[in-house]
DNA sequence: CTGCGCGCTATACTTTTCGTAGTGAACGCG
DNA sequence: CGCGTTCACTACGAAAAGTATAGCGCGCAG
C-alpha cells in the first residue's frame, strides 16, 4: 500500500519509509479492529520486530506528524493515538469553491464515525434552498458515491461555481433537475455533462450538537 | 457527594461503600478533566490510598457494574473505563409513557457529548408534527430545564400523557400553546397547571449519523 | 466476653513494560 | 571515500501492575 491510495487528506505530511508505513498501517488497521492503541511491547511482537526499533519508528512517525506520541515516564503506557484526520469524517467549511480534493486538507474539525473512513464528508450548509428540511447552519452528511435513483438528496456542482445541495432527479439520459425543497426557490434542469455529484445526502446533524461531537484533528 | 444526588440512570446499580462512592466520584472526574483513565497507581497516590486498597476498589466497583476494569497480567496496564452511560447522553427510545427518570435505565444507547452530563438527553421522534423541520426518526437533543423565553421548542407533557415536541408559546400568565410546525396539525392551549415542560430543544440528528455516532452503554 | 468472618489497609516480592544509551550493518549520495 | 539516514539489536534501570500475605477494626452469633 503506497502513499498514493491511502487517504487524500494524509498530503502535507512529509513521505515515509517502507517499514514506517508498514507500521503505520498495522496501527490504523489495530485501531480500526480494537478501538484502542495496542501496548508497544505487544505491537512489536505482532510485528515481529524488536520493542527499541518499532519506537524508533512511532517517534520518527510522530516527528513526521501522522500520528501522536509522547512518552509519560518509565513504566507508564506511552500516549499514542492517530489524529482524528486518519478515523473520522472530515467537516468542510462553508460549501468549498475549490475541488473537494483540496478542500478536504484545512478541514475544520472531524465526525468520529467509524466505517466510512474515505467515503464520507460533512459540510456546514449556507442559504435555506433546501428549508426546511435543511437548515442554515446544519451540518449534513455525504458520502462520496454516484447516485444510485433518481431523487436523492445530493451535493452537485454545476460548471466551476459552488457545491449546492438539491435533490438530483432524473429527467432523462441527458438531463438532470436540481430540485430545493424550499418553494420560494426554483428547479433549475441541466444536461448531464454540466454537472457533477460530489456526494449522496446521508444524515445531518443541527444545533450544538454538531459541535459537541466534533473533534478537531 | 451521596448515592441520591448523583445520576437518576445509576439506578439499577448494587449500592456503594463510602470509600467506593469517593473513588467512582474522583474517577469520573479525572475523566472529565482529562479524558482518559489515570494510571493505578498515580490514582492512587492522588487518592491518597494503598495501591492495592484501590485496586480492591475498582474491582469491587466492577462487580457491582459501576465500572469496567479488567486486569491485563503483570505489568500490563489494565483496561479502565467508565460505562458511556456515565459520561454521554441517553437516547430514550421513542417517546415515553412514563416519567422520564424511569426511561433513562434502559436508554437504548447514548451520545458521548462531554459537558452536559446529566442535563441532556435525547429522544427519538414519532410523528410529523414538527415537520418538515423535525422529522419521523430523528434523534433530537434535549437540555433538562425549564424555558426561558416563548417560542423555543421543548418536550413537553400535558396531564398524563405522552411526552410531545412542539414550540411553546406562552401567551399570558395561565396559559401556554402547544404549536406544531407541521400546517396540518393544530395549535393546542392549556392552562400553565396541565403541562410539564421536560427539556428544551438544542439540535438534532438524523440519518444513520445518530446510530453511527452513539455508543451502547 | 470470645471467637469468627468481613471489609479495608499495608508490606513485600515478582513480572512486565517502558525509557535510555550505545553499537553496528546496509544503503544512497555528494 | 565520507557522511547521513534507516533499521535492527543488546543491555540496563525505573516505574507500574499483579500476587500473596498479614494486620486492624467492626459487627455478630454463641
Amino acid at each position: 500500500m503506497s502513499r498514493a491510495n491511502t487517504l487524500p487528506f494524509e498530503v502535507m505530511q512529509r513521505p515515509l519509509s517502507p517499514t514506517q508505513q508498514k507500521v503505520y498501517d498495522r496501527l490504523r488497521r489495530h485501531v480500526a479492529r480494537t478501538g484502542a492503541t495496542p501496548d508497544l511491547a505487544e505491537f512489536a511482537r505482532d510485528l515481529d520486530v524488536h520493542y527499541v526499533s518499532l519506537k524508533q519508528h512511532l517517534e520518527a512517525l510522530a516527528t513526521k506528524g501522522w500520528i501522536v506520541f509522547e512518552s509519560r515516564g518509565r513504566g507508564r503506557s506511552p500516549h499514542l493515538e492517530l489524529p482524528a484526520a486518519a478515523t473520522g469524517v472530515p467537516i468542510l467549511g462553508s460549501i468549498p469553491a475549490g475541488p473537494l480534493s483540496e478542500a478536504v486538507a484545512d478541514a475544520e474539525a472531524y465526525l468520529p464515525i467509524p466505517g466510512m473512513q474515505d467515503r464520507g464528508f460533512a459540510l456546514r450548509v449556507r442559504g435555506d434552498s433546501m428549508a426546511d428540511l435543511i437548515q442554515d447552519g446544519d451540518v449534513v452528511l455525504l458520502e462520496k458515491r454516484p447516485t444510485e435513483r433518481s431523487g436523492e438528496i445530493c451535493a452537485v456542482r454545476v460548471g466551476e461555481e459552488d457545491v449546492t445541495l438539491k435533490y438530483l432527479d432524473r429527467l432523462d439520459g441527458h438531463e438532470w433537475a436540481l430540485r430545493p425543497h424550499n418553494p420560494d426557490y426554483e428547479t433549475m434542469v441541466y444536461p448531464a455533462s454540466a454537472i457533477e455529484v460530489e456526494g449522496v445526502y446521508r444524515g445531518l446533524l443541527r444545533g450544538p450538537v454538531a459541535d459537541a461531537l466534533a473533534i478537531d484533528g
